[in-house]
DNA sequence: GCGCTAAACTTGATACCGCAAGTGTCTACG
DNA sequence: CGTAGACACTTGCGGTATCAAGTTTAGCGC
């Protein structure tokens, strides 16, 4: 199926940009952009990697750099010792915001550049079918960077 | 976007699929694939590098594992001593074929079950108006007689 | 022939990710 | 209680892929 490799061409392209512009990786902007639709801009562990598609072991690595970089922090749960969130700071979030502008641009380019709404739409219809992960994100990051552009 | 975290998910299916079942990787399987429709059932390492969307090192590895399995050699090129072709040998055209097997069951579980014939025509040429291969976009179907020039 | 650049391939270091195993915590049940 | 099992997370190990640098070979101008 050239539809693979279509997607992994995508996926590599996107992905090299946004750690050339950015030092972000693919999955480090999923990442922050996942915890900062959600409420208080944290998440537990085990839930972030299920959204992004990661196992417990692939977040706790990921966050480690993300930590280091001081986008995200540690916060406790005091109900559950178990459990530790991630939770973006301002910096994360400033990060975000910032690397928003420039992936958003890599996205039009590659994509929207090549299909109208009407077929974007059907695109999405046709994908939508297939087995995907429990809780979809946002389209769009919540309000803060402007997509509209 | 969901569509490329769906991707994601639908390769990784595939690919531990494939691995369970048959020991290959998709990658592998791809460049088995890939040679077998090739002439001779051989490639140049560089083509076959950019056809699978790899790089010369990573077809390197890759190569070096299916050789050891015996499903591809080595084979020279006596004008060009510097290119060595990967050739698909008969243990590995016979892997071939008992992969695709259960390969398009799995491909024909996850896709084909949950698309009509006229919608994966349609998501096949949405698909199909994407940039193929960044960078080297080389559709160079041409050369075969390639080391000779 | 000699040196120079380019091409094809290999190798070493490194990043990312998954699996399996291990630690600590919670919960349920006797 | 107290123990068993489930759950959240971390860590060791291995696999796959990249990039950078190195090797060998070709082709070209002198």
């Amino acid at each position: 199926m050239a539809f693979l490799r279509t997607h992994a061409a995508i996926v590599r392209e996107l992905s090299t940009r946004l750690q050339r512009d950015q030092g972000l990786t693919l999955n480090d902007f999923e990442v922050l952009l996942t915890l900062s639709t959600a409420e208080e801009g944290r998440l537990r562990r085990v839930d972030l990697a299920e959204r992004v598609l990661l196992t417990a072991s692939g977040i706790t690595r990921l966050l480690d750099g993300l930590e280091r970089a001081g986008y995200v922090c540690r916060d406790v749960c005091p109900a559950d010792a178990r459990v530790s969130y991630a939770k973006l700071t301002d910096a994360g979030r400033t990060k975000l915001v910032e690397a928003s502008a420039t992936h958003l641009e890599d996205v039009a380019e590659l994509f929207s550049s090549r299909f109208s709404a009407v077929e974007l739409e059907a695109l999405d219809a046709l994908l939508g079918r297939l087995p995907k992960a429990p809780g979809a994100c946002g389209e769009s990051v919540c309000g803060e960077p402007a997509c509209g552009a």
